[in-house]
DNA sequence: ATAGATATGACCGGGGTCAATCATTTACTC
DNA sequence: GAGTAAATGATTGACCCCGGTCATATCTAT
């Protein structure tokens, strides 16, 4: 029997709000729940999959839990090798008992994957990046302080005139910050808010280290970040003749490459 | 062939960590990037679901996102009914353009679902709560701001000194709080921090509502939180001279009971 | 060194899942 | 109002998943 399409497209829409909700769910209660046949189930979810709002599993599906965090682990996966490599240049930097900031970005999920398995003693981690509770939150000896802020929409980071000012009462020895691109001119990022919290957090920091790898060289974003003269050092898997080939010119020592260490 | 007791807990370490960064994972990859036999995955998968440190679904198996999470949907699904009434009384006081903090909790939680389904307009919501980033961060119309802090291992709340500068700062109109007990001396909770942010956030808002279930009834923590005189009203599914048996006593106008909306 | 415990992989039967097909009913369209 | 397209539920055969058992190999404790 037919049904109008409403009913069909609302129904669609209180599945993926109970994916949403439950994480998972086996087809037997997906029709519990929507009182239809398995066969109707299965079709809303076939529709659903190829308007990338779920994500089917073998015998049920899964929300896409949060549609950010997907992208966010695709993103993990692009140059991982780089990433890798910066990030344990990065822990080695640390000693035992500072207090590190570590912002936004893929980058800075990798150095918190990279102190699960290489933890100073007494670290104190501060950051607006709620995807780094995950690895950061299950660690004992570790304290890890979230700045407060916005929520923002569709993504896992906390910005705003709250995150800036909680950022200025911090005390930082070293901050690790991402940028989107890198020119002769310095540093470049997309949004303003994150710039503002970018400075604010350098401003208060001892040292400011950029992680960039190799991808994001003669990039350019909107709003300009940082001059090089600016920043402490930058911790990159490029060597000093390669970031001259596109005009960055760096002081001695300012680079820190992963194969140094 | 048996095979080190540590060579089996880092291969189950791994694979909670396959699971954590990719969500789900069916069997067969599992064993691909395991490099073991499909019956030892599967004994893999259920050693770590009976240490509930992953959840098995049909075909494959689910990281915890969240291990917290998990203990906080099963505390949810306790007094359903009654926290549910009690959401639904508490996003009815709240108007349009309002600034209103949600604290930890399963209460404030189900509060946040409710305000899903019928979300006022321009409503901030200022909160501790890290659970409540999944179902209000997906909300287009609604501002969200979490108070910074530390963040409490195994538990999705924030709080320490920065938590309260920062609930300090903000305006707030209502403050719908919880309790983990109530006798006729008052409200009760078990943790320090925790009071000292209610009593904050209490500080800075017009109106605090407390919202218990009828199963807090009589029940003491540690410590004491809150005289019946401090507070705006009860949002409770008890009634008066059921609350009067146990020695509380409310003046008029102080109890809001789900059934008279 | 020996015995017992434990991890592993292969195999199998039972049962669940999936996609395709078909008949039926009902909503849209002209 | 008639025809067409859409949605649904039932059925079916192929495929896949699961837990158990068993033989085997290796670690560990005595």
């Amino acid at each position: 029997m037919r049904v109008p399409r409403q009913v069909v497209e609302a129904r669609r829409l209180r599945l993926t709000e109970l994916l949403q909700e439950r994480g998972y769910l086996p087809i037997s209660d997906l029709c519990d729940e929507l009182g239809v046949s398995e066969a109707t189930a299965r079709r809303d979810l076939s529709a659903l999959e190829s308007e990338e709002r779920i994500t089917r599993t073998y015998g049920g599906a899964l929300g896409e839990f949060n549609a950010s965090f997907i992208s966010f682990r695709e993103r993990l996966r692009e140059e991982t090798e780089a990433k890798n490599a910066i990030a344990r240049t990065a822990v080695s930097l640390i000693k035992p008992g500072m207090r590190v900031y570590l912002d936004a970005g893929t980058t800075a999920f990798s150095i918190a994957q990279e102190l699960r398995r290489n933890l100073p003693e007494g670290l104190t981690v501060i950051t607006n990046n709620l995807a780094l509770i995950e690895p950061l939150g299950s660690l004992p000896s570790a304290k890890t302080i979230l700045l407060g802020g916005q929520l923002l929409e569709r993504q896992s980071v906390l910005l705003g005139d709250e995150a800036v000012r909680a950022a200025a009462l911090q005390k930082i020895d070293l901050a690790f910050l991402g940028a989107q691109g890198m020119t002769a001119e310095g540093l470049w990022n997309s949004q303003r808010d994150i710039i503002r919290l970018q400075q604010a957090v350098m401003k208060r920091a001892t040292l400011s280290f950029f992680c960039l790898d190799h991808s994001k060289l003669g990039h350019k974003a909107p709003e300009h970040l940082a001059d090089w003269s600016s920043i402490s050092a930058l911790i990159c898997d490029l060597s000093i003749p390669e970031l001259r080939r596109s005009g960055i010119l760096l002081k001695p020592g300012t680079l820190i490459s992963p194969s140094s260490i």
